[in-house]
Order: C-alpha cells, then sequence, then structure tokens
DNA sequence: AAGTGGTCTAGACCACTAA
DNA sequence: TAGTGGTCTAGACCACTTA
C-alpha cells in the first residue's frame, strides 16, 4: 500500500518557501516521526503529483533532494523507498564547539594566542599566501566540564575577519566566519594520531608520548580563498569523530 | 567573457548516455584539463541550451551536478563559475585496499582468520542480528611494501558473502561485496586513537602503549541492512585519513 | 503487460545582482 | 534596467522491474 495517503501533505501556494522544498520537508518529517516506516514505499510520482496539485518535476525535486540526503532510495521499476538504516548526518563540516555544544557538553575556550605573525612555509601554502607575510594566529585550548579536550591552532588570512579574543571565548571559530559573511564551500582534512610531545602533554594534561588525536584542515569558501588552516590535537580518551557518509551513486 | 564558446561541446543523441551526463562530463574534463579555468565564469544556461541544441533543464541538470560535486557555484544574478580551489574528491566510502592501490603503494593482505563464531554483544547491535548468532569473522594484516600497516578486524552476517581466503587477499572487502551485488549505500565512521595493547603492538611491529589510529565502521547497503562491522587499527605513521568534504548549502 | 522511475522538451514567471 | 539563476508547468517517450 502506498501509505503517503495517509499522511496529510500540504503545500502553501502563497507561502515563498520553494513547493519542492515544503513537500521534501514535510515527508522527511514524517520519516524522522517514524510515520512513512522504513522500507515502506512511497506512492508513485505522478499520482503524488496529482494529488498535491504539483507537477511532476516539482514532486521529483523534493524527493530527489530527499535521496541526496540518503534518506530515500529510488529503484527503476519498482518505486521510491524509505531507506531503513539509522541514517541521520552525512558529515558536515562540523566545528568542534557545536558538536559539543549539540552534545550538552558545555563548550568553554581558552584563548591563549591570539596574535599576527609571519606565515611559515606550511602556512603560506596552506592559505596560499606569501611566506613570511603576515597570518594571524590563534591557540585555543578547548574544555568540556571544565576538562581540556583539545588544543587548536588556527591560522588565518590577514583582513578576513576580526578576531576578537572575547568573541573567540563566546562561540566557534566557524560561526565568527558566518556572521562575518563567509560562505564555506568545502576542507581537506587529515586526520592522524602520534604521541604527545612534551609541551603538548602539559596543555591537554596528558603524559609525555601519551596518543593524540590529530586533525589538519584548510577551508575554503565558495570562491575558492582558503580561509582557515587548522592544525588540531586531541585526547582521544574524551573526543572522535563520528560521522554518516554516503556511496556517491 | 564566456569561455564556453571556445570549448568544443557537442552531445551525441544517438548515444545511450543521458544528455545531460554528456554535457557535465565535458564540462568536468575541461575543467580538469585547465580549459576552463578557475573563476571564470560559464556562459548563462538560456545560451549554453541553445547553442547545444538542449532544453535549459536539461543543461541544468548537468550543470547541478557538478555544483553537487563541488565543481561548480552558482549565484543568482550573477552567474556560474568555477569553483577555484584544488577540490578533488568529496569524501567517498573508500576502501583501504583501493587508497593504497591509487598511491602505487602496492597493497597485500595476510588472513589470519577466516571463520563463524557466535556474535558479541557489540557485533550483534552493530549487525543486527541475535547475539550469539553466526557471524562471519575475518582478521587481516595489510602491508604495504612488506611493512604492516594495519589490522583489520570484521564482522559479517551470515549468508551474505562466500568470504575465499584467496579472494580475500587478492583484493578488498568493499571490491568482494559488490561484485556480489550488494549496492553500497551508507556508513557509520568513529575515528579514534588510543595506545597499543601486547597483542595489537606485536601484530603491528610496534611497542606497547605506542599510539595507534583507529577506526570502527559499520556499513550499509541500500535495503538498510547492515553488511559490515569493521575494527580497525592503523599505524599512524604509516596512515592517515584524508578526505576533502563539501558543505551543505 | 502494467507500472515504475529516468530523461527530456519548450515554454513561463520570479528574485536577486550589478551597472 | 538588464541579465542571471531559481522555480514551476504539462506534457512526452524510454528503460527497467515485476508479475
Amino acid at each position: 500500500m502506498d501509505p503517503t495517503v495517509s499522511l496529510d501533505l500540504r503545500v502553501d501556494r502563497s507561502s515563498p518557501v520553494p513547493l519542492y522544498f515544503q513537500l521534501s520537508q514535510q515527508l522527511e518529517a514524517a520519516i524522522e516521526h517514524g510515520t512513512l516506516t522504513p522500507g515502506s514505499l512511497l506512492g508513485n510520482e505522478i499520482e503524488l503529483a496529482a494529488r498535491l496539485g504539483l507537477s511532476r518535476p516539482t514532486v521529483r525535486q523534493a524527493i530527489q533532494s530527499l535521496v541526496d540526503k540518503g534518506l530515500l532510495v529510488r529503484r527503476r521499476g519498482v518505486g521510491t523507498q524509505v531507506v531503513h538504516s539509522q541514517v541521520k548526518r552525512p558529515l558536515e563540516l562540523s566545528s568542534l564547539y557545536d558538536d559539543l555544544e549539540a552534545a550538552g557538553q558545555r563548550p568553554a575556550t581558552k584563548v591563549l594566542v591570539n596574535t599576527v605573525v609571519p606565515a611559515s612555509a606550511a602556512v603560506a601554502a596552506a592559505l596560499g599566501v606569501a611566506e613570511g607575510g603576515d597570518v594571524h594566529r590563534v591557540e585555543r585550548l578547548r574544555l568540556a566540564h571544565g576538562e581540556p579536550m583539545a588544543y587548536l591552532i588556527n591560522h588565518l588570512p590577514p583582513g578576513l575577519l576580526d578576531l576578537d579574543t572575547d568573541q573567540l571565548e563566546a562561540t566557534g571559530l566557524y560561526r565568527l566566519m558566518r556572521s562575518a559573511g563567509i560562505t564555506l564551500h568545502s576542507a581537506r582534512q587529515s586526520i592522524g594520531a602520534r604521541g604527545a610531545t612534551a609541551a603538548e602533554a602539559e596543555r591537554l594534561t596528558e603524559a609525555e608520548g601519551a596518543p593524540l588525536l590529530t586533525m589538519q584542515r584548510t577551508t575554503f569558501d565558495d570562491t575558492g580563498r582558503a580561509v582557515e588552516f587548522g592544525d588540531h590535537t586531541y585526547r582521544p580518551g574524551r573526543y572522535s569523530f563520528e560521522f554518516q557518509l554516503l556511496v556517491r551513486p
């Protein structure tokens, strides 16, 4: 049977929200709620379009956006089905601050360094600036429940952002960039592990040589400019990278 | 100027390859080649459609697929632009075997365990089978240039796949699954670090307590079935997770 | 054979951006 | 004001799956 018939789907044509988006939101909510159960088949697109008074391409656009999110699967000749598994978030360019806050961990930040320095070779290469040229350097200790979780070193190109220490302690770097009108587009990440140096060990209250989780990341905005280069170390007992990813079809 | 005019774009209507796909492939190749340089604006969609004898929605579909890949950016009122940065691969569900092979490292695999065991609580939960029920267990040592790189423990639900030891040594697990007709859909991963136990240290020729990079992964097919649960340890000097990811727009 | 999604057309109007 | 992408329509034919 078609479970969408019992769904109270409706679109508001006077709303500025696109019709396909209204529909995809309602379908997503129904999946989230369990009204549309995993494995169930949606009604066919043409019938769904007719019932809502929409054209088929519009309905397809709504469905496609959920396929892209991994919530639905289409099979030619069969139909569109709700995916069974616990798909929640296909890996996002996440901020540690947001992750911690979402987990109810009440993140705190101590800014230890906030200054302008000459770019090292590695920083210059990552940010695409001249070696020895000015770059911002920020070092922060991130705590959760008063315990050190991560030590974050970031470099930013000059003139991009006002790096106010108070703001850096009140929120995350990504939020500051977004509210400065920077549109984040992509990031290149490398996750590894190594033993802590003496300095790192002290910052994170670990022993020298203790295993640390490391992440290096360069973030680009939608003009292709590198807007941030990060070199982070995490205490592995306190943090791990969790994510879900989809297979490119 | 519109750089696409100098591009020899053409579509073959007698080909079974969809028109939008033919176009997106040619545009992607031009970006790859540098014929379409970063930052350059594509001609507008309507003109492009007219030139190719396609409808605008078809051209949009081609462009959209490249936007989804992160190669192009659209701005309303402005145009469609080639992204500046070195976007290569948005994180894929990669196989260590393929990664090593692509890097020219000539991976080798030693299968140390290939048997059926009763499912532990953790394995049962991950695979969605009954605790104590039969599951396949495979333990493999992955080497590159004769050096141990990773120790891979995998559990698979019963009856899914013939796990032939020779095949496991000749290729990767994902390739075996794909050639068995399994459509991989998504995976949930957790990447962390910890000190090596004595047993782990010996397997990987490291010292006890040496930092190890760890990954746990559950992979699902497109029916939502868990098809694999992996528990892997990597030598951090030899391996790190490298990936590029895109911001959901 | 019937039903599904996959592709494609030829238009239309709107919202946003830049000159 | 002119030009761009964003959304939407009402059809059409095809390829694939299942019965």
